[in-house]
RNA sequence: GCCCAAGUGGCGGAAUUGGCAGACGCGCUAGCUUCAGGAGCUAGUUCUCGCAAGGGAGUGGAGGUUCGAGUCCUCUCUUGGGCACCA
């Protein structure tokens, strides 16, 4: 007889049906009886269609938060959306939709999407950043840090994306082009901007990476610490020569190569050129050069394959160290940006530099000599000699260690006024400012009589007009709507200006997860005492693509909100988990190459849990995972399989009581018997393994499929094993399916009337403890010599056994007393004791 | 150039501390079932020699440590990722 495969489509409403109803997933906030746990996913910026390379995302947050649950912690497991933004503009412009109206829709479908996965959220904690109620906090966060001195606002070269038609965030230029817009140059222009001062944070987002080394994928961390660029070196000033009062100030992390230097490098934008240029004969050809270095110098992309090239000032500069004078050149492979935009050069000692002196002609002088080895000859050089080492030709210094000597220099520096010792970060302020509509609006005003005027707290949200014209064609759409523009300066009452510029929206993200713990509050961002209670958030789930960005504004945000009383933790992420992307064809989904398998046609073909147990199944979730809807089948095969096993036993079983807490005398059992429970404690103890430690959801789901393979082997079941046994094992197995394949799960446990359903506090327990009976007594020798004496588990299968390190005469194995036979599970044992 | 990760069957991938390499799944082969297709079930499936029993080789490559190495050490090659005139 052929048992009907299991119906997806319905019995997956129907659970989720009665999950709404039980409210399963409400977390309860400041529950002190139980543990808390918040995980979560990163927030979907809600267009396009939901593919499977989202919900593998969510299916790894849904598993753990699951998990958890089942072993009885206090979830808070929210979703919500990241609403702001771009397409929606784009869109506007498009189809003549208002960007709030294709954003609405959108979300209506992906939340409608993320329901029929039912996954495990307390959706009455949903946000959206596009809400007024949320996005007055923004506003109001803003001004908060607009009185502590953070946010500011200067007049910047800043990026511009002509396509995006705004203004970029360092971290938002990759190479040079804009990040959305992978074929478009970024353009250098000058703007006023509002910026938020995160690099007063560097020290403190450094320092804070030890909290987050146990938690967080060191790559990870090794981009923030890259990003953030802190190198440690010295400030030099060197006086121009025959210029009284012109002095240059030179960053350098090698001061103890200073007596090396044979000129002073400027970039072409270096504030003091024009100075310095003045009366020099001949300078207008050198105007010229400068111009076209300028120009080279905006396009960001081609710097690094640059030739290096420069021209010689006419003036000259005195090296306070040795009172040298060496010339002054402008270079373009200086950085206006970074330091002071002025270097020395020092050829003998820097790759850069010395390509340069190579090409037009400076000395090489070798000051710093390697330790061991020939020594240095200029003449004989291929290229800089860039380590440390021990100091030649350098005066005073002459003798000592690069390491002493930086030291020692930059402290006489200070000492003689010429200098100081400094550090200096690659990291600069975050612009925040975007000339865009769909956005959250920057709370100041600009008044004739009194300037920037912040927007008081009582009159918060400044809310984004509805009507307005979205045409893409440059400057913020707000300022061409009046009624938004002209307001009353909230300190004389006169007339002023809005500001028009909205918030880059990796505003809203930055501080969403804290929303969650309070989203409905009306007097303040959140109640501190819930976010006390949640935080910080025990998992974070998300994609490696945000490595910079997102997570390190997150952190900064939560390093702001510190200082301002509002939360008392110093990192608001404890964990992260990167999963990999789903691909199609070797490149991720994306609508734009036209190779995403969509969430919903997904589930309507095999039902969303065979979904998600196929993306859990098909590699571990840190690695990429390339769809294949052959492969998919097979995780179809396996849930029909295990359905239609149970669906065939499960109605001997009713009326059976078993007690899950209670443990099986293997000695009372019948071999068939034994195996079974053998087998399950393994498979738990590996789920559970996998769960806590390993994230290998993909062994997780190999190991329940053995036990099942197993049973139908041990067919048939109703012979040689009591009712009991198997329904504790059926019932074991239903549980491990749980927080991957949650609706089957839910199902197979009402067919063996699990009472109660699968839920908190559900997860079973495998035994640690052995009793002496159950062990043997394992003694090793090595050429006659005892090694080692242990306990082990009695093995189960004596057909598992032997082996080759039996057949070296040297070694031998007792097993109580007698040299016999060994299983695997003696000869792993027996390598840890042979290496102690 | 610098830093990080990874190289295992036809494919995705297992192998928790060094101890049966290839679990589990896909695909493929044969058989049963079926009018047929599909689905299901059974058996097989690292390569190689052999009708067979059985033998040999094998975790990118070369050395090393060890009774024993996919795993540890040294060198090297390849791929992926990050950073890249940051002085």
């Amino acid at each position: 007889m052929k048992l009907p495969d299991y119906d997806p489509q319905r019995i997956e409403a129907k659970w989720q049906r009665i999950w709404e109803e039980r409210g399963a997933f409400h977390a309860s906030d400041g529950d002190r009886s139980r543990e808390k746990y918040y995980v979560l996913e990163m927030l979907p910026y809600p267009s396009g269609t939901l593919h499977m390379g989202h919900m593998r995302n969510y299916t790894i947050g849904d598993a753990v938060a699951r998990y958890k649950q089942m072993r009885g912690y206090n979830v808070l497991h929210p979703m919500g959306w990241d609403a702001f933004g771009l397409p929606a503009e784009n869109a506007a412009i498009k189809n003549g939709t208002h960007p709030r109206d294709w954003t609405n829709a959108n979300i209506l479908e992906f939340r409608r999407v993320l329901k029929r996965f039912g996954f495990s959220y307390d959706w009455r904690r949903e946000i959206s950043t596009c809400d007024p109620d949320y996005y007055k906090w923004n506003q109001w966060l803003f001004l908060r840090m607009l009185e502590k001195g953070i946010a500011f606002r200067k007049k910047s070269k800043v990026n511009w994306c002509p396509d995006c038609v705004t203004v970029l965030a360092n971290e938002q230029v990759i190479d040079g082009f804009c990040w959305r817009h992978e074929t478009t140059q970024v353009e250098i222009r000058e703007l006023e901007q509002w910026f938020l001062r995160i690099t007063a944070y560097s020290d403190r987002l450094l320092e804070d990476m030890a909290q987050l080394e146990a938690g967080w994928p060191e790559r990870v961390l090794v981009m923030q610490r890259n990003w953030i660029g802190k190198s440690k070196g010295a400030l030099v000033k060197f006086d121009v020569a025959r210029m009284e009062g012109l002095a240059l100030e030179v960053f350098t992390t090698r001061i103890d190569t200073i007596y090396g230097a044979s000129a002073i490098l400027l970039s072409a934008e270096h504030p003091k050129l024009k100075a310095l240029l003045e009366q020099v004969p001949g300078n207008s050809g050198m105007a010229a050069q400068l111009k076209a270095m300028g120009q080279k110098s905006m396009r960001a992309a081609d710097i690094a394959t640059a030739e290096k090239e420069g021209f010689f000032t006419g003036r000259f500069a005195v090296n306070p160290f040795s009172g040298d004078h060496v010339p002054i050149w402008v270079a373009n492979f200086v950085l206006a940006e970074y330091g002071t935009g002025a270097v020395m050069c020092v050829p003998a000692h820097d790759q850069r530099d010395y390509e340069f002196a190579g090409k037009y002609r400076l000395p090489v002088k070798i000051v710093v000599e390697r330790a061991t080895g020939a020594p240095l000859r200029a003449d004989r050089m291929e290229e800089a000699f860039t380590e440390h080492g021990r100091l030649v030709q350098s005066g005073p210094y002459t003798g000592l260690t690069s390491a002493e000597a930086l030291e020692k220099m930059a402290a006489d520096a200070q000492s003689k006024g010429f200098g100081e010792a400094q550090t200096t970060y690659r990291l600069k302020d975050w612009g925040i400012s975007r000339q865009r509509y769909w956005g959250t609006p920057i709370p100041v005003v600009y008044c004739q009589k009194d300037g920037i005027v912040p927007v008081p707290d009582n009159q918060l949200p400044v809310r984004l007009p509805e009507n307005v014209t979205i045409t893409g064609q440059g400057q913020s759409p707000l300022a061409s709507v009046p009624e938004f523009v002209n307001t009353n300066c909230p300190k004389c009452g006169g007339h002023a200006r809005r500001e028009t510029d909205t918030m880059d929206t990796f505003v809203d993200s930055s501080w969403y997860f804290y929303r969650y713990a309070d989203p409905h509050n009306d007097a303040a961002p959140f109640d501190k005492e819930k976010v006390r209670y949640w935080f910080p958030i025990d998992q974070y789930v998300g994609g490696i693509t945000h490595a910079i960005l997102h997570l390190l504004y997150s952190r900064f945000f939560c390093k702001v909100m510190r200082d301002l009383g509002l939360v008392d933790h110093d990192e608001p992420i404890a964990r992260l988990f990167t999963q990999g992307m789903v691909q199609k064809g070797g490149v991720a989904m994306s609508k734009s190459r036209g190779n995403v398998v969509g969430a919903i046609e997904m589930a309507d073909k095999y039902g969303c849990d065979t979904g998600r147990m196929y993306t859990l199944f098909a590699a571990p979730p840190g690695k990429d995972l390339e769809w294949s809807e052959q492969a998919i089948e097979g995780s179809s095969r396996f849930l029909n399989r295990v359905y239609r096993l149970v669906e065939k036993h499960a109605p001997r079983l009713h009326g059976v009581a078993i007690d899950l807490n209670s443990q099986t005398d293997l000695s009372k059992c019948t071999p068939k018997e034994k195996i079974l429970v053998r087998k399950t404690h393994q498979a738990l103890k590996r789920v559970t393994n996998d769960f806590e430690v390993r994230w290998h959801f993909n062994t997780s789901v190999a190991v329940i499929m053995e036990l099942v393979k197993e049973l139908q082997t041990q067919e048939p079941l109703d012979r040689d094993v009591s009712p009991v046994i198997l329904k504790r094992v059926l019932t074991v197995l239903a549980l491990m399916l749980a927080p991957m394949t949650p609706h089957v799960a839910e199902e197979l446990g009402e067919m063996l009337a699990l009472a109660g359903g699968i839920g908190r506090g559900r997860w079973p327990v495998y035994r640690e403890d052995l009793t002496r009976e159950e062990q043997i007594e394992v003694i090793i020798q090595i050429n006659g010599r005892l090694r080692g004496k242990i306990l082990v588990e009695e093995n189960l299968g004596e057909d598992e056994t032997l082996d080759r390190a039996l057949k070296d005469p040297r070694i031998s194995v007792l097993i109580d007393g007698k040299t016999v036979a060994k299983t695997v599970v003696v000869v792993k044992k027996l390598v840890n004791i042979v290496l102690r």
